[in-house]
DNA sequence: CCGCATTTACGTGTTTTACGTAAGGAATGA
DNA sequence: TCATTCCTTACGTAAAACACGTAAATGCGG
């Protein structure tokens, strides 16, 4: 038996949904809210598995109310639903803790497919939402690529061993000992560096380090 | 009418590929090929649109390939065929270059789908691949998020004035006269910051103003 | 009103940066 | 072979930044 929230604003919205869950016997609509309050509230004391959230605006009031109910309902799991489903809002929720998202393209069995797989752990999103997420992966994967191509090559190795170690916190001196030379020499090199890559201060050169992978942030 | 190219270093499967697609009459196999450097050859004179790219290892040598065509024929379309369906191989082959993939969830009327899609200039994964993908992306878009509400709170909005300034390369001096205040305020400001944070050192300091999205990279 | 964090600021000593200079070695090409 | 160029090494000097401690004024919540 799967325990069932709904929250809508528009009551109208709210009964169509709830409607749609009727039927199934495994299903068990314990909640229907159009307050957000009262939706706080009550999940206090009542356990639910999942809540149905319909998201009419990406404004900051419906994000933090995902993020407040994952902090006081930890094993809740929210399914967003969303006729907005522009990258902006799904990446939004996602990121506020939401487990699923259907946009427009979806329906009745999509939805019941999603409160299920919600229920067993899993992560649900409708097929228009993987294809903006997947879109945005992927060109995201290719840019790093293009990007690495640029300057790090005009370094020498040497100069790449010294921005290491320096990106990872290590003092001149302690840069110095590791290589048996000169704090000096580890200066000259750092200055060589940033005349090289025209860089105006030792922050754009950790900058510099982390766009091309020699350090991790 | 599209034009194929397929590549398989065992002839029996190429065999088999190339069988798949007869009976498609606007698909035209114009090469089979089992030997990279004869397919390199090859392809430098004909024209081909979609290349079917059989991958049974994730040699250096197999990735090459896959850069190397992309070059010397940048409007050729690389469909990735492979049973290895690890998160490794999908991303090293996107990296290189490759517009598809085809996971072993894979049967005769994907192929034909993602031919068709690669030639419309679109990029096909087939449905065990969307989830690898997703999966990574959602979890670093998550990842991501956890590291955003620790310690990021815990600075006052002078102290983060401050840091956003500094993050930018500006000098102590400068922020000083952007707030009319004394170099060693803002000296001090930092000191704050470092030890509140428990930063080792500045270069901490840059990484933290990152993942906390206080300055872009 | 008291305690606590914030913002402001200084003192002192160390480290780093800015900018210039330079010597010895390896690689390259005329 | 000799000139050129880049790399690695290193120093001098002055300015800037950092480390660590101290401290006064301000403001806010209990």
């Amino acid at each position: 038996m799967i325990d069932i929230a709904i929250f809508d604003e528009h009551r109208l919205v709210l009964e169509g949904i709830s409607g749609l869950l009727t039927g199934i016997s495994e299903f068990r609509v314990v909640l229907n809210c159009d307050d957000r309050n009262i939706l706080t509230e009550k999940l206090k004391s009542i356990q639910v598995h999942v809540l149905i959230l319909n998201m009419h605006d990406i404004s900051v009031r419906n994000l933090n109310l995902i993020v407040q109910l994952n902090i006081s309902n930890p094993k809740l799991k929210i399914l967003v639903v969303s006729v907005i489903d522009s990258e902006e809002i799904v990446l939004k929720t996602i990121k506020a803790g939401a487990k699923g998202f259907l946009g427009k393209d979806s329906d009745r069995n999509s939805l019941i497919e999603a409160v299920y797989t919600l229920r067993n752990g899993h992560d649900y999103y409708s097929k228009s939402i993987t294809h903006i997420l997947l879109n945005r992966y992927i060109s995201s994967l290719k840019a790093d690529d293009l990007s690495d191509n640029a300057d790090i090559n005009s370094l020498s190795s040497r100069q790449i061993e010294i921005l290491k170690l320096w990106g990872e916190s290590y003092s001149n001196q302690e840069i110095a000992d590791r290589f048996f030379i000169s704090v000096r020499t580890v200066e000259s090199h750092k200055n060589h560096i940033m005349q090289k890559l025209n860089l105006k201060s030792t922050v754009d050169m950790v900058k510099f380090a982390i766009k091309n992978n020699i350090i991790e942030i």
